[in-house]
DNA sequence: GGAGACATTGTTAGCGCTAACATTCCCCCC
DNA sequence: GGGGGGAATGTTAGCGCTAACAATGTCTCC
């Protein structure tokens, strides 16, 4: 009746202690109709008392269902990436779900297939990519061997089940304010080439510029990084080029823009108009505080999750439906613009 | 000879492929010796054909081993934690391991708990906890059921193998550096009372301005986030209680205070100098760029798993090693510091 | 040429669990 | 009072894999 020597209990000890065959112990286990409530206390306690666990193994083998997810994450190391993981996370373990991650240190199709490899060995049910990079997205489908996968800040890739901030949209709002506030044109430090949210940032502030029939320059590519804002600034400044105001893709490289900017003893707001994208916590702080686009990146991972399972219980082979979920992004105006001097 | 109908090919599938037995298969996979080389390569072509993999809950049921390793992650949204978890993972999936991650909300004992609960359920071999607070620690080698547990980013507690970077010594390089460059005395803004990274901070100061002769104020509480830097500093400001010299526990909350001294007037370095911890990316770029600690957390990751599979490796059955492995600090030296003003 | 050693392969028996079917028991109603 | 139905439980058969042992074949050396 006590536990058994040395070893885990197992099913069949429970089903001992209880004076019941191991079958009901699984009844009650996963919760079957049919089991008296007295048969069911007396397993329960006999499960607490030898301080069971099922083997979750097992279960996997004859369910053919492990429970598990794979994550693949670029960069967790940048703000928007770890929120959004913290977001799918919740999400997950809410349902009931484990998560499996892996990071990437490089957003490359070869690192993307070898991580999904990862996870296939160890037979997760589905997939959540965090993969903002336009060639990482294309082989995906093929990679997941036919189980669910679910693009997130992805863009508008078109054959994945996608959920994405409305970048272009943020960008839009980013670039009208500035309008608003009395720019002629606004100039734009995006971000790397390949990557779809700097992409349709872009797109959003051409968008903007043209909607409003303002000249549109050239943008200058970074990569995301504090120190290409400072250099693309600074590069500005010396061919003294700099616009009345800029647009900067993150807050990273806003920051360095700003860096950049206080260097060369131009005032912001007063000479030139910065806003950022991401809304970081240090935003507010920087000097000046910086406007930015702020997204939900929690919603994003709570929302992939949400097709993902949804994908998972209809038991939809692969990506034929692709959902397409936006989340708004949402301007936080602080006090890095203003209008124009004369 | 081709694929089966419908199901995924299964080992035997492959062995009637190959015309060999399962057990062939089995060892083909499993690298053992003893595989006729000529045999060897039929076997790879016929998984390679029929697209086999093998069912990695089979082969756990009856090795007992999942290769799953559990993570507990409080706050990675954080630049710190964020960079640990990646260092973990791929140390972890160099080893051939897969990791299970959970994130936590709040760094309570219940969440910790209820985490290494869910993770328990998946069968997970270890555990790695990033658990920087005190009431954390506590009950955890108990929660783990007899599994390894390493603690990253931990102190010194004592019931745990952890690995932490020497915050009390960067502490004390940043004080030291303060106080060569003339100043009386340095105040400090220190992380949450709970939290032990704050508490070796908090040491370190205190030993380095004991060590110097020099006066010894009351640390100010903040919560790690710019705000509660800005507000801290605001409020030395309207007491006129500001320091020459300000060593911060953080970036992000340095970041606030810079900007609360910039409100108020105050030039740094000239008027006062700060001093970070972490070296974020942005540091750099601040205005002025800070002056600041850094710490290697990927190498944390990388030796917490270490540890871990030493003691997998071991058969260790709990802590009894308690491994206690330090990671020295580095000083950053920016512009945000000078010598005080006469 | 035969004994022994060793390399190579096959056979069998579970790992701990759930699904499917079988059995028992009890209650109700004609 | 017997038969039908459903609730409650038990029995059996795998899921796909590896470990242990058994059975070959092959080589060496005296």
């Amino acid at each position: 009746m006590a536990a058994p020597p040395g070893r885990m209990p197992v099913m069949a000890d429970v089903a001992r202690a209880a004076g019941v065959s191991h079958q009901t112990v699984s009844r009650v286990l996963n919760g079957h109709p049919n089991v008296r409530a007295e048969t069911q206390a007396r397993v329960l306690a006999a499960i607490d008392e030898l301080g069971y666990r099922p083997n979750s193994s097992a279960r996997a083998l004859v369910t053919r269902r492990t429970g598990v997810i794979g994550v693949v994450a670029v960069d967790t190391a940048h703000y928007g990436p770890a929120r959004t993981l913290t977001g799918i996370e919740h999400a997950a373990r809410a349902a009931g779900y484990y998560l499996s991650v892996v990071t990437l240190t490089e957003a490359s199709a070869g690192q993307v297939r070898e991580a999904m490899d990862h996870l296939a060995r160890q037979s997760v049910e589905g997939y959540v990519v965090i993969a903002p990079q336009r060639s990482v997205l294309e082989g995906m489908p093929e990679w997941a061997g036919g189980s669910p996968v679910v693009a997130v800040e992805g863009g508008e890739a078109r054959e994945l089940p996608v959920v994405c901030v409305d970048q272009e949209g943020g960008a839009r709002m980013a670039v009208r304010h500035l309008l608003e506030l009395g720019h002629r044109t606004v100039g734009h430090i995006a971000g790397p080439r390949d990557w779809l949210e700097a992409e349709s940032r872009v797109a959003g502030w051409r968008g903007a510029l043209e909607e409003a029939g303002a000249p549109v320059g050239e943008p200058l590519f970074g990569d995301w990084r504090p120190r290409s804002g400072y250099e693309l600034v600074r590069s500005l400044v010396e061919r003294d080029a700099l616009p009345t105001a800029l647009f900067v893709a993150n807050d990273q490289m806003a920051v360095g823009a700003l860096r950049a900017l206080a260097e060369a003893g131009v005032r912001v707001p007063e000479d030139v108009s910065v806003v950022g994208f991401d809304d970081v916590p240090e935003a507010a702080y920087y000097s000046p505080p910086l406007t930015t686009v702020a997204q939900d990146f929690t919603e994003v991972g709570r929302r992939g999750i949400g097709i993902l399972l949804d994908l998972l219980d209809s038991g939809e082979p692969a990506a034929e439906s692709a959902a397409r979920e936006v989340v708004p992004a949402r301007m936080v105006v602080r006090a890095s613009c203003g209008a124009p001097a004369r």
